[in-house]
DNA sequence: TCCATAAATCGAAATATCTCGATATACCAA
DNA sequence: TTGGTATATCGAGATATTTCGATTTATGGA
C-alpha cells in the first residue's frame, strides 16, 4: 500500500470519475461480442466516455493500476480495466489510520 | 468539503506528516508563557520540526486550512494551528463514500 | 505474410506545484 | 514612535504533472 502513489493517482479528477464510472459496467457500451462474461471496460470505450485522447487514458490507466485501484486483463488485442475493490478498500483503510486520531 | 482542494493538500508528505505531527501536542516544544490552555502549535515549532523554511510552512499551514483539516487562532503575534477533527472526518466519510461500490 | 485495430510508449509544450529568499504586515514592548 | 519578532505574501527558478499527437508494439484476421 503506497499511499502517496495512491493520492497521487487520486488528485485528478477524471481519474477519480473513472474509477466511478468503473462501479457500475453499464455506464459503458456493451460487451464485445464473445466478452460477454468479462466484468472489465476497454480502454477505447473508457476514451470515448472521457473524451481525452487515447494515449492519456492509456497513461491514466497505468497510473490507477500502479496505485492498486484498477486490475488490468488482456485478452486479444484488449485490455479490459476493472476496480480492484480489495485494494481500493485497503486504501482507505491506510488514509484512515494515518488521518483520524485515535 | 471541496475534495479536489483536500486530496491536494494531502497530496503532499510534508503536509501529511505536519498534520500527524498536530494529533499529539507533545510532538512540539512546550506552549509558550502564558498560552499553556492552547492546544494549538505556532508556525515556529512546526517549521524547525520540519526543517523547511518559513515561507514554506506558512504556505503549507494555509493549504491545510484552506483544505479544512486544520484551524487557526491568533493570538497576538503567533498563529496556533490545530487540527479540525470534524472536518477530517467528513473528508474521510466523502473519500469512502465517492471511492466505495456499496 | 500483410493489414487493421487496440493499447502502450515517446517526446514535447503548457500548466501547476514546490520551495526558496526577500519583502510586507501585524502586533507587542520599550 | 521605534524596533523587534511572528507570520503572511510576493516573485521566481526548479521540478512535476497534464495532455497531446506521433510512433511503436501486440494481436488477430484475410
Amino acid at each position: 500500500m503506497d499511499i502517496e502513489r495512491s493520492i497521487s493517482a487520486l488528485n485528478n479528477p477524471m481519474r477519480r470519475r473513472i474509477l466511478e464510472w468503473l462501479k457500475d459496467r453499464s455506464n459503458f457500451p456493451p460487451a464485445l461480442p464473445g466478452h460477454e462474461d468479462l466484468e472489465g471496460v476497454c480502454v477505447a470505450y473508457i476514451q470515448e466516455k472521457a473524451k481525452l485522447s487515447q494515449s492519456t487514458i492509456s497513461n491514466y490507466m497505468g497510473l490507477l493500476k500502479q496505485a492498486g485501484f484498477v486490475k488490468a486483463e488482456r485478452h486479444g488485442q484488449w485490455t479490459f480495466y476493472r476496480r480492484d475493490e480489495e485494494n481500493i478498500q485497503a486504501f482507505l483503510a491506510a488514509v484512515k489510520d494515518e488521518l483520524l486520531k485515535t
